[in-house]
DNA sequence: CTAAAAGTTAAAGTCAGCTTTAAGTCAAGC
DNA sequence: GCTTGACTTAAAGCTGACTTTAACTTTTAG
């Protein structure tokens, strides 16, 4: 399989799976005349990669779980590992975005003579301080 | 009040509060021999736009419904008009964290063989298709 | 008066995850 | 054999919100 192949099958471009290589989570493949040519397995593995991607895991995680995990391995310590860290890094971001959300929705609702002294009354409570403590 | 005052009173470095300035976010203050010196009220417009940008607004954003926001003008439409987005953009993060996170839940559960064959089952059905269309 | 602390500027650097560019090489169809 | 499209590389560019650096000036404490 050529690079633009795998890249379409994948949904990706060639330039993030060339990306993918110099980053070490793909292999380099076998090479017909300096260009590459794919096993029909490598569509797995960039699935795997692309998965673990929009499930938010850095690439360096990826990296980090990919590493030792041979083709027919079950889903390991390792993984569950950075899976438990993740999910709680997800329910983090999903507290802080609920906070936010009632926040805003107060805001919408709200009587304040205007935005300044509705902020500044916020800003005494504890949200601004909670929201603060998790910046991004 | 000079720029370190401000800054530590706002939580911020001096740095951001020059490149709020050079962003358009922030007026260029008075100046004694090349420095800035602030008025008092400079505290509030900075720890609004520090809150806003808490709330996950981008400075293009804040500018935006800064820019002909009187100082006790109340929350008007255009600002409310952008939280309604906002809140909207706040959804659809929190309904993405929440379908990553029951994959996440699953595959910790799940007796798939391997991770592969796990994924390769769950790209089948139509989680996949619903993270990759919100990307990110 | 002097030394250190804090201020000034423009420009470059940082982070991630790629994409784009430039200049060139290879492969496939006719 | 020639054109066209796909491929190759290294390096630069992109986004956003800043920070850092370098070289310099001003203010402040002792």
């Amino acid at each position: 399989m050529k690079i633009g192949d795998l890249a379409s099958r994948a949904g990706l471009n060639a330039s993030a799976l060339r990306y993918y290589e110099k980053m070490g989570l793909l292999a380099s493949p076998y090479r017909t005349g300096g260009q590459r040519r794919y096993p029909g397995d490598a569509l797995d593995r960039v699935l795997l990669i692309r998965f673990a991607s929009e499930m938010g895991f850095t690439l360096g995680e990826i990296k980090l779980f990919l590493h030792g995990l041979r083709d027919n391995s079950p889903v390991g310590p390792r993984w569950k590992k950075l899976a438990h860290r993740k999910i709680g890094e997800i329910n983090d971001s999903i507290q802080r975005s609920l906070r936010l959300k009632s926040l805003l929705q107060h805001l919408l609702q709200c009587s304040c003579a205007s935005l300044q002294v509705c902020v500044q009354r916020l800003s005494l409570g504890p949200n601004l301080r909670q929201i603060a403590r998790h910046p991004k």
